[in-house]
DNA sequence: CACCAGGCTCCGA
DNA sequence: TCGGAGCATGGT
């Protein structure tokens, strides 16, 4: 069973918030939406819905095929379960990433907002449950691609402007041609995002993984690694399986909130 | 004030 | 190829 609150603030988007206790707002493509934990199974009957909370996936049987691999493993998805590997948009997900670079969540959570333009642009209310989740479509990559550097000084974002205009401008011009990675071998796709300044390693197995459901990606980073030599000593992420992605979501989420 | 935040680039050995 | 500083900004 999906659990909403689980699903969206395990840090895999950006763009979902609580805005009272058990409501959660959000906007995935042009839908704005308010959910809350009672919406399912109702939910699941529609399908752009049902896409994007990748409700086909048997998560049940993931679950269980990881944690017949290790002890550790095992008390890390029983702690996960109910967490999805959303179905977003792969652009949004690039973006979001490398926003991410040395960052942390709150704040990711607020340039996205400004990106958005839902930040300065709050509709009235909705709902009465409105506070600052941004009710606005993500940009696309040509309109990003004709800012400057000094255009998205608003997001106070720093270092990490340059990255987003040279990945917009990569993926207009058809250098980086992010639908044709949902099929790519895993180490092309990944070589293909790093191709885009401020993409590395990390950025690029994060894309692939929330952004283009590639569960076979294995974001590594200092997180990780950490976990890896205390959990799973002398394990490499491959031992994960094809499942490894969504491994790495549960360990992530276990050190974060459980350990 | 120091330190950190889901890293990456750049530079020097 | 490897290690470490520097990076902009905001939160604690």
């Amino acid at each position: 069973m999906l659990n909403l609150r689980k699903t969206l603030f395990c840090g895999q988007c950006f763009r979902w918030r609580e805005t009272a206790p058990g409501i959660f707002c959000g906007t995935v493509g042009n839908r704005f939406a308010v959910f809350s934990q009672q919406d399912f199974p109702q939910l699941s009957s529609d399908p752009f819905w049902h896409h994007y909370f990748d409700l086909d996936t048997d998560y049940a049987a993931l679950n269980q095929q990881l944690a017949a691999l290790n002890s550790n493993l095992q008390k890390a998805s029983l702690h996960g379960a109910g967490i999805h590997i959303l179905r977003q948009d792969p652009w949004e997900a690039l973006c979001s990433f490398i926003l991410s670079q040395n960052n942390n969540i709150p704040r990711i959570q607020g340039i996205i907002g400004r990106l958005c333009g839902g930040e300065e642009n709050p509709p009235e209310s909705y709902n009465g449950f409105f506070q600052k989740a941004a009710a606005y479509p993500f940009p696309r990559p040509e309109t990003l691609a004709s800012y400057s550097v000094e255009d998205l000084a608003p997001l106070r974002c720093g270092f990490r402007a340059r990255y987003i205009l040279d990945a917009a401008r990569k993926v207009t011009d058809g250098t980086v041609q992010l639908e044709k990675l949902h099929t790519a071998p895993l180490e092309e796709a990944r070589a293909s995002l790093m191709q885009i300044i401020g993409v590395g390693p990390k950025v690029a197995n994060c894309t692939l993984l929330y952004g283009l459901h590639r569960m076979d990606a294995f974001p590594m980073d200092v997180w990780m690694k950490r976990a890896m030599k205390r959990w799973f000593p002398g394990t490499k992420p491959e031992t994960f399986g094809p499942a490894a992605g969504l491994a790495q979501q549960y360990i992530f989420d276990f050190i974060r909130n459980g350990e």
